[in-house]
DNA sequence: CATGAATGAGGGTTCATTCAT
DNA sequence: CATGAATGAACCCTCATTCAT
């Protein structure tokens, strides 16, 4: 019957060597052949896994959307309150956590500067920003629900929250001195006060 | 004698004819070619005028800094107040503003993609950012100073806003479904409210 | 599994062209393109085998060196006399065997360019020739030890002599009318009389 | 009637400033623009004062040609006795003045290189040298007449001299080492007493 | 599945030369 | 005479992609 395929096994290779590469050098400048060597593959065989080189870009974003979501909701789940769920949320996108996968991150950023100007990029970055959105906006429905939160526009105030978290983001991977020390995390939680109301 | 220098118009140009470009191709899919053509100028002539093609690119970043900053510090003129002031400074970034101009959108995200490797982007991206910041952190030790607002960390909080806009930059560039029309303006101001006290 | 690297036959096939064609139009004026051409191979392939330009010019020295030397070896080993030797050696280099090839030898001048800018070039141009001088340097402390020689300073003697040979060779690429015809090995053999002493 | 012609003084600027790049970075290598910062001169200008690029390495092989000569005639000059003119022409070229001026001996080199594929460099190059053999196959002759040389083909003695000095050049410029200190001249007047007898 | 040689278009850049001023 | 902006072809090199093995 052959040898069993290792398709799945290469794949995942070659989206990590593409993440790690394009972090460096962009994702233009990462060459299909420095994401082989990176890989430790042969050039050809990325092409047998990937029909192009855009749909590893592809294939990473939905890499990095998938992982990013799965913890995400790991953190969640350990929270059953409203106001606990979205501190997790905050901390786990600022709390040390934003700094423990640097690659990802830069690519993140890159990924958002691709989807300016590729349909299916863009397609899929919005969805996967729209997840945390959802999150979100069921956090603050249910802390409404639940009295904990005033507001009258959840997906308003989710897209907002949202906001902060993609531009903590970009000005940790960019210009990182302009955030004081510890900051991010409490900082977005006293604008979600604002946003939402009740106790701090 | 000989031909009056028009070195600052031409790199006016070019300057402008990156960004147009770049807007839609991304920065290593602006071929100087291209740019050249979107100047209707001659290729070689980019190079006459520019030592290379990252040249442009820094000098694109300047031109867009400065007058984005030139602009924001127009519009914070005519308001004496700090509330006022902090208001005009976030309806600047997030009013319909935002919309005039969609390349200059393109490009700053696209730059801050660019500043992830690039040092001297980065430098330049980052003053760009900091000079934001400046100007918020003295709207907010004014605003403490007068009674207006509460808070004992204006660097920390100015990067919050800083954070929220930058963030609102990338989602209305790239997932603009993601904000309920025109709430981003507002959200922003109740965040702020969250952050510096004082009546909204 | 894969199929089985040519590299070899391939840099072999880059060098003769570049060869061919630098003798007709210099080192500069040899485009990639044009020793492609030469060479039957496609442009990118050129630097598929080589990393640039000048590694083929550097390996195609290394190669008409190599080749020189083992030619000039096998002539010198029939002769065991000395001066046998030092004349067999002169007629190796300027008899009728340096028209032999005049693509190489055009090349050697061309190199003599190359190697006034550029480190490796000389480099490996003042080593090439320096195992010339080794031969001739060892043939005539042979021929001192032997009686048939009289020179007190056989390196500056060899160094004379080489100078003589290249000499020649410039002038026979550049101005050939000026060497009477066939003078060229038998002049030569008379001043390394005058230099060695004994009988011509 | 206008201002006084400079063109005179504009070339000989150009031409300085040809061989002063040239030295360094070889024919091709050395941009007109280049040349025209080196002349301290504007681009447009060197096409005012030459037709073309190749017409000032055209100039410059005359001008190097012509000042050489002359220097060597009035060297000669200096001795009556064909044996102190030979000796004079041997110091001439391969005493302490060769290393007077580098950046004519690299052009030499070089020039000797744009022979190879240039008719008109070639002529002009073959002619100098033919100038110098016909000095010293003057010399030679004057020799015989007079008892001290012992030749009976003065063409090709002078041809073989020549060859000593030209080869000496190239080795002085790429492989110096080669040489040892101060041998050239002395090894080379012994070259010629084996060539024309007489007493050394 | 895997290899790595091969392709050829296109990239940024240089440059001899021209020409309006 | 002089300037320096302007041109456009050509250069070296990179690279996504294909394909024989």
């Amino acid at each position: 019957m052959g040898r069993p395929s290792n398709t799945a096994e290469r794949r995942a290779q070659i989206i990590g060597a593409l993440v790690r590469v394009m972090a460096r050098q962009g994702y233009d400048g990462a060459s299909v052949a420095d994401v082989a060597k990176a890989a430790k593959l042969s050039p050809g065989l990325v092409h047998y896994h990937f029909q192009n080189k855009h749909e590893i870009l592809l294939a990473a974003l939905e890499e990095l959307s998938a992982r990013h979501l799965a913890a995400l909701d790991a953190r969640l789940s350990e929270h059953p309150e409203p106001r606990a769920q979205l501190h997790a949320l905050i901390d786990f996108h600022l709390g040390l956590g934003a700094d423990a996968d640097p690659e990802a991150l830069a690519c993140w950023i890159l990924l958002s500067g691709e989807a300016l100007r590729d349909g299916k990029v863009r397609a899929r970055f919005e969805r996967s920003l729209s997840q945390v959105t959802d999150r979100l906006a069921a956090i603050i429905r249910a802390g409404v629900a639940s009295g904990a939160f005033a507001c009258n526009a959840p997906p308003a105030a989710a897209s907002a929250l949202l906001a902060t978290l993609q531009g903590y983001f970009v000005l940790a991977a960019t210009a990182r001195p302009l955030i004081p020390k510890g900051s991010a995390a409490a900082m977005t939680k006293r604008m979600a006060h604002g946003l939402l109301g009740g106790e701090p």
